[in-house]
DNA sequence: AATAAGTCGTGATTTTATTCACATTCTTTT
DNA sequence: AAAAGAATGTGAATAAAATCACGACTTATT
């Protein structure tokens, strides 16, 4: 599944679901075709880049004209798999794992939140957007097939969960606590680590003050 | 303010609110000091990278010693100004913006979320995590001094949203909504897009698996 | 006091990502 | 049908980040 295509870098992996999105309302705008020019600004990525990133995949545009929406758009369905949805496992139901529920991330998305986890009884039994909560310690009844987990404990129960998850046959985890969770070398793991997105905004406006406008 | 040490990579300051957030733990713990190797397995950060990345600032270790804690952690607290709040707004009270007022990010961190706005007059009035939640109309009067905004409406409101932030005065922007938004040259905004998030994760696992392991 | 073990700081190298710049090809206009 | 304009795809250049590898110094041990 990787090899045909094995030298797309990271960096343009991490995009792919990016332009995915625009392609995507550009279609529903009735565009028929589009520029890189055009999208570098929707998505604000430069033009040589989105250039270069598609080229990884092939000739996907024409020269003089651009890109074909349509074309592109069913290029990148097949690309990201969207006809094809990935069972996600949230584990936490508290602030953050209560807000994901009630976000749809299949609009325009191919990834499902299955089924959610919490310790607490007073969660469990309810459907919280339509996903229903069952107890943690039945976590491994429950997760069959499903490939992917969100985690949004207590950062003291995260490695602990993080285990558990990964013995039930989870292959890749989304973490939002602030633990750096140890793993098998076959697992992939994404931190997103929000306290450190903030802090690290506040440091570059401190440190690296961009340039003043000349005014307008 | 930057010119002193103006050549830090992006990279590295990136890193070092993590950094700093594992020095405090350590600092907890009892620890004296540590080493690049031992902090290294606990951020999963390459040793090499940690050292390189601590020498952009001098040299805060000793050869064959390693690095004392308490001199770490009082150097990151001066350099991340983590003596002096930086005040935060949000705009959006809603799934995600609720979630975010009610986690207490000033636990590890120097900033806090001094006032919320939302459009609904239902959300409004209430102290929501102890913060404030006034009308979006009233945007202007409330934000004096603040250079930080945390946007989590619709996606179909963050361009207007963030024109009027930037008018007022904020200078940087932690966009959660998925949209791209358009600002002067002299903002900064950094995107958190979970849905990409998801998706290149998703996308990574079916397309780079990693080793499997020999087994243990 | 000498030896061994541990660890930093950094020059050199390698890897990864971005950007430039242009020949080529397609579209549109005259 | 020719000329002008638009936009791709990519070799080459540049930039940024990560990693290797080792000399220099510190600490611990005998
Ligand atoms: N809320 C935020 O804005 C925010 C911001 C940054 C980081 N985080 C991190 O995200 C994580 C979740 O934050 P939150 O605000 O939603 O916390 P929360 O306390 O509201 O939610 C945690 C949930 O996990 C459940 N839980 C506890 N132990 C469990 C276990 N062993 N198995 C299953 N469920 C268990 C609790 O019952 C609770 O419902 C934390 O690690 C936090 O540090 C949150
Ligand atoms: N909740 C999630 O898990 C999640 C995940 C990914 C992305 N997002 C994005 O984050 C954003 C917020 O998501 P949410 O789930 O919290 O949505 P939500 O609808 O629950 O909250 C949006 C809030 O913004 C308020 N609002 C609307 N227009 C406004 C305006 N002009 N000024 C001020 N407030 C206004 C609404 O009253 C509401 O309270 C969206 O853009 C969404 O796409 C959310």
């Amino acid at each position: 599944m990787n090899n045909e295509q094995n030298k797309i870098p990271q960096a343009t992996a991490k995009r792919l679901p990016l332009y995915y999105r625009f392609i995507n309302n550009l279609h529903h705008q009735g565009k028929l075709r589009v520029s890189s020019k055009e999208l570098s600004e929707a998505v604000k990525v430069d033009s040589a880049t989105i250039r270069r990133d598609f080229s990884y995949f092939g000739a996907l545009g024409k020269k003089g004209y651009g890109y074909n929406v349509e074309y592109l758009l069913s290029f990148f369905r097949k690309t990201l798999d969207q006809d094809e949805v990935t069972k996600v496992a949230l584990i936490g139901v508290g602030n953050l794992g209560t807000a994901f529920l009630h976000y749809n991330f299949m609009k325009n998305n191919n990834t499902k939140i299955e089924m959610a986890f919490d310790a607490d009884p007073n969660k469990l039994g309810s459907d919280i957007g339509g996903v229903p909560v069952y107890h943690v310690d039945d976590l491994e009844d429950h997760l069959k097939n499903t490939a992917v987990a969100i985690l949004t404990v207590p950062s003291t129960e995260a490695q602990g969960i993080t285990e558990r998850l990964v013995d039930a046959g989870v292959s890749g985890i989304l973490n939002f606590t602030p633990a750096r969770i140890s793993v098998p070398d076959h697992i992939r793991v994404h931190h997103i680590d929000l306290s450190v997105e903030l802090q690290s905004l506040v440091y570059f406006l401190k440190h690296y003050p961009l340039e003043e406008e000349a005014g307008d």
